[in-house]
DNA sequence: AGCTATCTATCTACTGATAGGTAGACATAT
DNA sequence: ATATGTCTACCTATCAGTAGATAGATAGCT
């Protein structure tokens, strides 16, 4: 669970294949254009990741421990709505600055066709975003309301995205956005 | 629009690259995997669909015009919760038989990485849904409120089948299905 | 004769991966 | 101080496998 410390080569080398995976796939990443795109030889990148199961692990991981540092301590002493709220926020960013979809709506669609480890760091992702926002619901709710309230906001927010993108524009995710938040307080 | 007529043999090569591209998308496919899934060679999938644009096409093409067809006249005079029950239906029928994801989930996530026209139907298959769902809830909403709905529907479910299928179980889809219906009751 | 559906054979381009080499930084031991 | 060993971060060169695509031949049907 710890940080693992990337050498700045190898941090270059998992900004590009997160890109490139938010767009595409696991597949859409190959050690040529990566190293091609950070300036070094595929073998280079070899060295850094092994093989290509490693790397794929690597960019989830670090992509999930990224969000969770930007959500903060779900049960610290903010007021609901507004960790709904940035939840909200970290989405519509991820859309925007990436012209991309969330990389687990991208990696979760293709989980049965993923290497293992992968494919578990994504269903690690999506339990760890559940988890972290049932237990914002914590102060107001019940465990049981609380997780399946949390499931399906973050299940909508991950279709909203994949609308979003197929569609070209954001309003998808605006729409399920402003629904959601008049759910959660009809349930409150 | 209109229904394509292919040949059985076509039929049998767009059945067996839909189960794939389900699974790992657009790039799962390959001329010569789907060749020998159906006993030809791979200069033969060639003949029947020229470029690997025109297979993607096609399988797009044919599923939305499956998926309409089975949901049927969203106007006509069936009651507005059957309607949503055999839309949810539909969905979970998808999952499970499949173990697959919707198309359109998976290559939704990846339109940014696709051959236009392949995106195009992408597009053109959510369009078609909303609008099908919007249609259904005409009978009872004003316009305006019935798309918002309906396009929050679709990207609920789509986001549920995405974690259904991420986590290895159908209980995202499930719980996304009882939350919306408690909420379109709600908003009527 | 012409059409449909298939074949064989081949092309170029790219995939992930490996072997083996090199230049420089750093630490330790003599 | 200097020689030795080890580590990092790259390199060149190459491999077998697979990708999509095409040319041209063949057999059967109408």
């Amino acid at each position: 669970m710890a940080q693992k410390n990337y050498s700045p080569k190898a941090s270059e080398i998992l900004d590009v294949a997160e890109t490139h995976m938010r767009k595409g796939g696991f597949d859409a990443i190959s050690f040529r254009d990566l190293a091609t795109a950070v300036g070094v030889k595929s073998a280079s990148v070899h060295y850094h990741f092994p093989a290509k199961t490693d790397l794929g692990q690597a960019v989830v991981a670090r992509y999930r421990e990224r969000i969770l540092a930007a959500l903060g301590d779900p049960t610290d002493k903010r007021t609901l709505a507004s960790k709904l709220k940035l939840l909200f926020s970290v989405y519509t960013a991820a859309l925007e600055q990436g012209d991309s979809v969330c990389l687990c709506a991208q990696l979760g669609a293709e989980a049965r066709y993923l290497p293992e480890d992968v494919a578990a760091e994504v269903e690690l992702f999506f339990s760890a975003m559940v988890g972290w926002t049932s237990d914002a619901f914590l102060q107001q709710t019940a465990p049981t309301k609380a997780n399946k309230l949390a499931a399906h906001i973050i299940s909508s927010l991950q279709g909203a995205m994949v609308l979003s993108v197929a569609t070209g524009s954001n309003l998808h995710l605006k729409n399920t956005q402003n629904l959601l938040a008049e759910f959660v307080e009809a349930k409150l």
